[in-house]
DNA sequence: ATTATATATGTAAGTACTTACGTAATAAGG
DNA sequence: CCTTATTACGTAAGTACTTACATATATAAT
């Protein structure tokens, strides 16, 4: 009769919010019925502040788990039903400090009896079915912090995506996914410098005329990470600018890259490649160690003095 | 840190909201991931289709638990994304059967193998916890539809809610709830009948003129049942027209009405009370009886013929 | 002291639904 | 057969949030 409970697991998230939005809509019947003039989404602003005042708004949105245009939309509506005010911090004229009025305060005590009858009715429910779902609950909300749905999907299925990762060749249209792939990184990782803006803004000028070249890994017709070689004076080719969109990032496109691009170098005939990475970026030594890349111990005269601080590695091919 | 987690039963709602929309979000990374053109809201409506086509918008809003401008909606949306297609029912042409087309089915033979992957990463999820998340929720929502948190609340507070009901007597401001209370319980078991039209629109002609009486239940300020005694020819007094707000039913409003009611006909002097009512209305008839009214065996001249099937009970005072 | 960057907040619009209400077609009752 | 419900559907607006974006102030870096 109800799709939804005979599909079992695949259709957990949406049980989970229709049983939560019933037992909401439950809460705010129960207002009704003693005459409280309250709404159920007013419940975790009058608390906090009940509990711990003033906050500021983006404060109270970190301490509630909601978006502070949340937090602002709730407290103008209190404020307008006379429940909380809001004063400016002197000490910082940005933030908007919130504290319950008499009324709010007022209207905390009226609500605690309440309060306590529908924890304890909850809890009754709760306890009928056997097990203690409060910390089932903080079970699942701590494995899934660990490693989400989307996380453990992707992992089990990172050979068969790796499988469909394609190979290309540059193309001038792809020149807004080298930049934006690289962006991305770099906007997680460093600050962009003038010379990554240099080679973003015009690869075709700064990598592929000196006579490197740049690929991109395709994946059901959508870019999804990228790399270049960049040729030096002395015929010193630098492995550069690789990077993998967060949401295809273990699925070993990085690797895939770098291994078409050490084809294309020993097919071109080059006998050792450099790059240069960071120790911030784990992940990406880790991969070029894996293609027999060492640590350069002796100077590297070629590579760029970028502000971050580098290490530069070097492969025999 | 996350005053909700803190909060324990109280914030169980928001809670389980919470975890469903992060599950339901990462489905719809998920099916990003695969580039696969879907939204998750798609999800419930395409799988209907699939397994059992063509069905209405109404009759698919009962099996997946949604309203029908739900489906009407989302149906629209998947219209115009060419998933499915919509004929008018030659039988009934009100109805408009949904069924999928061939691109519908092709994207979600494309989806079967994500929704195993996602069916199976929640599986293990839940295996984390260690406990049978989906029978316990089944088991919850058994529950809950057995006795919900507002009735559970309710059953507990009904004597002290009693204790505050207040009786009053007939005000002409009062009428519109007079109407409307009566309008209530007769709206859920009978059609209404030009006798009950009569008395309901204007009570102060055909209840109070002719020596009858109205009473009242009054809750924290709010009108939440009422009873009316209709005297007859012959000084016979009938106890008829009480009703008692759903949300307020339980907690012995009616009793308190009827108690009064009694004692009022008591000091008035009226040594027999008779009424009207129905098998349908069991908690009613019992009332009576816990108040003494027997099933009249004789014959009740005084009683109007209404359509539907009443029985007849009367008191002596 | 400037300038750049970050932070605190506000505002607009979107989302996935809901409730409330209106209309056309069918079924039921006299 | 005609009137009156009832049913199936559609539309509009509301809800409890979110994302995206704008703005003012504060802090850090030069």
């Amino acid at each position: 009769m109800d799709l939804i409970k005979e599909l079992g697991a695949l259709a957990l998230a949406t049980r989970l919010k229709r049983l939560g939005e019933k037992l909401q809509k439950d809460a705010s019947r129960i207002y009704g019925l003693f005459s409280v003039e309250f709404e159920g989404k007013w419940f975790a602003l009058l608390y906090a502040l009940n509990e711990h005042s003033p906050m500021g708004v983006t404060e109270l949105a970190d301490y509630l788990q909601l978006t502070h245009p949340a937090i602002n939309q709730v407290s103008v509506e209190m404020e307008k039903a006379g429940l909380l005010k809001s004063t400016a911090n002197p000490r910082d004229r940005r933030q908007r400090l919130l504290q319950l009025s008499d009324k709010g305060k007022n209207l905390c005590r009226s609500l605690e009896p309440l309060w306590s009858e529908i924890a304890a009715a909850t809890e009754e429910l709760v306890a009928e079915s056997g097990v203690d779902l409060l910390s089932v609950l903080g079970k699942i909300e701590d494995s899934l912090d660990n490693e989400d749905i989307f996380t453990r999907v992707k992992k089990k299925n990172r050979s068969l995506i790796c499988d469909k990762i394609g190979i290309i060749d540059y193309k001038p249209g792809l020149k807004k996914h080298f930049e934006s792939l690289n962006r991305e990184w770099l906007d997680e990782y460093f600050d962009i410098e003038p010379e990554d803006e240099k080679v973003l803004s015009d690869p075709n000028r700064h990598v592929i005329k000196p006579g490197g070249f740049i690929l991109f890994a395709r994946f059901n017709g959508k870019i999804i990470g990228t790399t270049a070689v960049k040729k030096h004076e002395g015929d010193i080719y630098e492995l550069t600018k690789m990077g993998v969109t967060r949401e295809y990032r273990g699925c070993y496109a990085g690797r895939k890259l770098t291994s078409k691009a050490l084809e294309k170098l020993r097919e071109m005939g080059v006998k050792k490649v450099v790059l240069q990475t960071s120790k911030k970026l784990k992940t990406a030594i880790k991969l070029y160690e894996s293609f027999g890349f060492k640590r350069d111990t002796c100077d590297a005269p070629w590579a760029y003095g970028y502000s971050r601080e580098t290490i530069t590695m070097s492969l025999d091919l």
